[in-house]
RNA sequence: GGAGGGGUUCCCGAGCGGUCAAAGGGAUCAGACUGUAAAUCUGACGGCUCAGCCUUCGAAGGUUCGAAUCCUUCCCCCUCCA
């Protein structure tokens, strides 16, 4: 390779990362030609990727792209530790089963962003399980309880009077040693994990390794604008959501949020998008964006036809009302020949109780055949088929029997 | 080991013997307005056979006509001292 085409590449790798160290050096290890082995690390429990996700693995297939080789680590020693990150500090550990299960799952999600051919999946207990005490202890010893607290939530429970389990300080540590196992020359990871991921590179220099260069993604807010896109807060979009909903749920996003998700999500180039935010501003209404975008990520993740269809539905059903094609169809017993409506919308799983059921009622939220539901104590008969929906988004076709 | 402060509904956080299913904020949901946007406004926000009843305030007992509020024991967290 040329020297020209290495600035190419560098280039690339900096597009929408938050953070690159050492650049010098990544650019050395660029010049040296040889396949570099790129890192990074995923939680055995959720294996349910979303958008969130795929801003680190699109980088990750782009390093793939320009030759290197991926080393997808499945964190499940770390995971039977527990959670790092604060909340749960008593998670139930993963049965062997439940991992093994877990990173079929990723197989299955993961390569629809990254190259199989180009990819290693790699279990951190292959050399961690071998770890005794007495190795542990000496990792232990390579840090201290202060250099923990630099670590930002660390240092924000410390202050806070938060608890801080020790074995919270085990798993960074763990981490870092897997860059050591893995020999890595460079590491994957959201801004949160800078400090994981540096770790990396002090281990590795005190094992007598080159350091790992440190390439930190932005973490991809949720739908609600605000907190990071995660599962546990329901504000995802998961890459194996149906064409419907990753379309409807990018189409809820905010103007605002929706040009990060263009930074972050679209390959369309800087340049392009730029153009877009002009348009808008000359009054162009962003919701034809918010179009596009969707429609690129639907395409991305189903298909060209999928993306259609999805617009066509979208915009049938939002614009001029018409109800859903495909909705659950879904069966719920009577009795004595008859069912109280709140029981009818609680069976049908629309509502969560029957509680909620009498206050969509109240609040007229709820429609039978398109009618407005105003009586609670409505009856309806063994035999009627009827469109239930609640709310805006939660339809269902519901035979009474 | 010693001293002190805490554990309240999804989260934060009031309450400190009855009027408490528990203030206020956040999140969420519904309605209005829209571009199913955001913002804003209105309302709801434990469950049920729903104008009534049942179960909640770390856990278990106890005092009382009556407890989230008082007592006992236990579990957990934090701070300071050692």
């Amino acid at each position: 390779m040329t020297e020209m085409t290495h600035q190419d590449a560098l280039a690339q790798i900096k597009r929408g990362a938050h953070e690159l160290l050492l650049e010098d050096e990544l650019k050395q290890r660029l010049a040296s030609g040889r396949p570099l082995r790129v890192k990074a690390g995923f939680d055995p429990t959720a294996p349910d990727l979303h958008l969130g996700h795929t801003v680190l693995l699109n980088k990750m297939r782009q390093l793939q792209d320009l030759g290197h080789h991926a080393l997808f680590l499945i964190g499940d020693f770390t995971g039977m530790i527990g959670d790092p990150t604060g909340k749960n500090t008593t998670r139930p550990p993963l049965t062997r089963e439940q991992v093994l299960e877990n990173a079929q799952s990723y197989r299955d999600q993961v390569f629809r962003v990254l190259d199989p051919d180009r990819t290693e999946i790699v279990f951190n207990s292959a050399w961690m399980d071998k770890f005794s005490a007495v190795d542990l202890i000496k990792l232990a010893a390579t840090h201290t309880v202060a250099q923990m607290l630099e670590r930002d939530d660390f240092g924000k429970r410390y202050r806070g009077n938060q608890p801080i389990a020790i074995h919270e300080f085990v798993y960074p540590l763990v981490q870092g040693y897997d860059s050591v196992a893995l020999k890595a020359d460079i590491e994957l990871g959201g801004t949160d994990q800078k400090f994981n991921l540096l770790m990396g590179r002090e281990l590795q220099k005190h094992y007598g390794q080159p350091a790992q260069c440190v390439l930190t993604m932005p973490l991809l807010e949720g739908l609600d604008g605000v907190n990071k896109m995660s599962k546990s807060l329901g504000n995802y979009i998961g890459i194996t959501d149906t064409p419907q909903d990753i379309f409807g749920k990018l189409m809820s996003v905010s103007d605002e949020l929706m040009w990060r998700y263009l930074e972050l999500l679209s390959f369309r180039s800087l340049g392009e998008i730029a153009g877009w935010r002009e348009e808008v501003a000359q009054g162009r209404n962003p919701r034809d964006i918010k179009v596009l975008l969707a429609q690129e990520i639907v395409a991305r993740f189903h298909s060209q036809k999928a993306a259609e269809d999805a617009l066509a539905e979208f915009e049938a059903r939002f614009r001029q009302g018409v109800l859903p094609d495909d909705m659950p169809e879904i069966t719920v017993a009577s009795t004595d020949g008859q069912i109280g409506i709140a029981q009818l919308l609680k069976q049908a799983g629309l509502v969560a109780s029957t509680s909620e059921a009498l206050r969509m009622i109240n609040q007229s939220g709820v429609r039978l055949d398109g009618e407005k539901v105003s009586e609670k104590s409505l009856q309806i008969k063994a035999g009627t088929i009827i469109v239930a929906q609640v709310g805006k988004r939660k339809f269902a076709r519901i035979t009474v029997q």
